[in-house]
DNA sequence: CTGATATTGACAATCGTTTTCATTTAGGAC
DNA sequence: GTCCTAAATGAAAACGATTGTCAATATCAG
């Protein structure tokens, strides 16, 4: 287990702080402009290590682009979901899907897999974008 | 819509009959690794090139993997389905989920959400992955 | 065959992300 | 407060996958 220590400093309480503000997800390069536009100049570095590091503490969400680009969102439930994302706007839903955990869990037990997790998103076009065609 | 046109060349037999006899997920630069070691040296920017063609006329399947880069493998069936894909080994499992399927429709129709897409991919350590340990 | 154009390949460029490493800083011990 | 040690920072370089460039080549229709 081996507790992670972290200490607390200005760089971090400024990116939580932005990632509270943007309410959807954002690449790390994008909070990264954000920081600079509002004044604290964060190096780039310490953004993408301060957004790995509540990745993996639970404060944020991330999310895979199709591109492989890395979005990070905070995080409202610490339960494991998914997400339902405008792909014009960006705007995002958050969804937990009991019937998904239990088929994924369901079919990996099938074909005798182990230590399961998994990914899933949903793409979609939300009903404002939707209107302004 | 406008036909793509595609030309046949021996990098393209080349490439297929990788993609072929490699059964798993491979990335590209795999498969550019195997070509060379079967003699056939194909240029990198081709292999992409291919592989993408490849993927748009749905001839392969690609996966998106946690740390961004993009698998390929040669595609079983035309239907949409998942993958249930072992950590260590990268076997593979085809799954398709109608459970899935309904269900993010609903989720989508839910939030008044169009033109709905989806990803997932299930991950785990396989009963032969296991037994090594 | 011949011409138009899709394709190739070597290499440079791009882009997101990670590493390096010297410097700074948080936070407990005193 | 002062010291100390390890965590954290930041600038720049390194990295790795992928994409673009562009001249040379190969395919296929006519």
């Amino acid at each position: 287990m081996s507790a992670p220590i972290r200490r607390s400093t200005k760089q971090r309480a400024a990116i939580s702080e932005v990632v509270q503000d943007l309410s959807n997800f954002h690449s790390a390069q994008d909070i990264h402009a954000e920081l600079a536009k509002r004044g604290s100049s964060v190096g780039l570095s310490t953004v993408y290590r301060a957004l790995a590091a509540m990745a993996t503490d639970g404060d944020v969400d991330t999310l895979l682009r199709d591109d492989g680009e890395t979005l990070y969102r905070q995080c409202d439930e610490a339960a494991h979901h998914h997400h339902l994302v405008c792909r014009q706007c960006g705007a995002t839903v958050e969804v937990d899907g009991p019937t998904v955990e239990t088929w994924t869990q369901r079919i990996a037990a099938e074909h005798d897999f182990d230590d399961v997790s998994h990914t899933l998103e949903i793409f979609g076009r939300c009903a404002n974008c939707r209107a302004q065609t």
